[in-house]
DNA sequence: ACGATCTTTTAGTTTCACTACACAGTCCGC
DNA sequence: GCGGACTGTGTAGTGAAACTAAAAGATCGT
């Protein structure tokens, strides 16, 4: 007993007779005497008769083919699952992030999507180096990665939606000599010791940049990944960092300064594997994602701070 | 999309493996991993993923499973639908019998089944020549038939279940000059008109048998099937009639005498096809018939007519 | 009685799920 | 770190199952 064979009891019931069910089913009447038959022979009481020339239904057999239908309509549902799925706005969204973009993106995105009937974030941070971002995209349906601007682009298994393209900054005590100036030549900052990132990270190689435009090789004094924990190394006289010009909460004690005659730019990308904006949740944190994005280039994240 | 695919699903995401569902279903890890490519193919959005060197369900694939359980189960309550109809104890059941086992029977069966949670009866007359009763099973579950002692027994294609054996008596007027004896033999009524039955019909064999041991041909007087309108001709002065002594309601005007010297009894038997009792409220009923029969042989069945 | 209609049977063909086997990716212990 | 065990996948071949075609059997209407 198989759904085929219910299939077909069901539409004899509907129909009447076993010419009707073949032409509905698009086979020889024969196939369907056959399928019959085979039916038949797994139940012990007849669930078909002969009136006529034709065949119906025997009351046993109306009582299958109802039990047919619904197994036909737990089918059909079985169908219409995935797509069900797919279009649902209220699924959940896992969200990763390298610390700074989650620090400016998270609470908009929170903001954002508070109603209720809209996708349920699961928001994490992932600091991980440049090559480990995109498998990422196998846990989490977005990952926030960055990159420089001339950094090898994201690898082809992935789909990187740009976000943000970042102006990196001279971070330096509010005190400093350098303070002073509008903006920063390579040759100023060349000679400073700084505050890099761990190995593989992203801004690594724009510190080498300027101390190349420079002719110099960088003093690396620290190795800090955590944009607030420079702050405070920078606030303290510990060296200069680059920092990036939005996502970075201001410290209070240091300033920015805009860098000239180097490209000292990070891409923030949000990267996923093609398949997940199937998913109407996805599609609307990714929009979501955007909208958060020209608000922090527009200068609006903080506004709440006052 | 089958069954058979979302089984396999549904067991992937239960067991976690290829290799574990294979083990399952009795079959090779190929002809899962083959069977799930198909269902994948039926699919825009991904259903599985690696997991190291495991296949794992992604959340499309468990929305798919989840509905592939319905699936099953409906498949599983098809597989039960004929079994609860068979057992059933309250589903339709039609009778058919002709005129006096009806008159009979059916007052006593509509007792003995009015609770509720029992048997629906479906009653109907049926009042047909010899060879007529069996091909009436296919259109009701139970037949009551009749045939004399010595007829040909019933086809192999129905089953006859015995109920009652009952004595064919002589009607006369209660006036008549032989109402005076206490039996009959052939010799005393072979010369008086007889009211027989219509050709075909199974009383006619032993109006026959009583001339023949009597060395006379009969006297056919009047053709009359009904045993109600009989006895209004007998006791009008017609003739004489066989009738049969249970199951006929008494007239007031007529005397039953038993025949000695031939074997004047009609058997009744409930005809039905073999897989009809397949039904939990047929065999009810037939249960129920043959403790009917019971009382009408003792002579019980009229104790409300004072 | 005959043709039309419907179902069933039989034989042959096609389709499809499966096995056997080889191979590739992943984990684990020495 | 490297072979060996484990897991999943691809390929060719096999067998079962469902189908078509053709013919026969059954029933209806004229």
């Amino acid at each position: 007993m198989d759904e085929r064979q219910l299939r077909i009891l069901r539409e004899l019931g509907e129909l009447g007779s076993v010419t009707a069910v073949a032409d509905a089913l698009l086979v020889t009447p024969s196939a369907i005497s056959q399928q019959l038959r085979l039916l038949q022979r797994a139940i012990p009481v007849p669930l078909t008769e002969r009136q006529g020339r034709r065949l119906v239904l025997t009351d046993a057999g109306q009582a299958l083919a109802g039990a047919a239908t619904e197994v036909e309509s737990a089918l059909a549902r079985a169908r219409h699952t995935v797509e069900e799925f797919l279009d649902r706005p209220d699924g959940e969204v896992s969200v990763a992030a390298f610390s700074s973009a989650g620090a400016a993106f998270f609470p908009l995105l929170l903001r954002a999507l508070a109603g209720p009937d809209g996708p349920v974030l699961a928001l994490a941070d992932a600091d991980v180096t440049q090559d480990d971002f995109p498998p990422l995209t196998r846990e989490y349906d977005l990952v926030l990665a960055h990159r420089l601007d001339h950094a090898p682009p994201w690898p082809r298994t992935v789909t990187a939606t740009p976000l943000l393209s970042e102006p990196l900054d001279v971070a330096l005590p509010a005190g400093h000599p350098l303070a002073a100036k509008p903006r920063l030549t390579p040759r100023d900052v060349a000679d400073q010791p700084w505050i890099a990132v761990h190995d593989g990270f992203p801004i690594m190689a724009t510190i080498e940049a300027i101390a190349t435009a420079a002719g110099r090789r960088p003093r690396l004094a620290h190795r800090i990944n955590e944009f607030s924990v420079a702050a405070e190394v920078v606030a303290a006289g510990g060296g200069l960092a680059l920092m990036p010009r939005w996502t970075s909460r201001p410290h209070p004690d240091l300033v920015l300064k805009p860098l000239s005659g180097v490209q000292a730019r990070r891409r923030i990308d949000a990267l996923h594997r093609p398949e997940r904006t199937a998913r109407k949740a996805v599609r609307t944190v990714l929009t979501e994602l955007r909208g958060a994005a020209r608000t922090i280039r527009d200068g609006l994240a903080h506004d709440d701070d006052g």
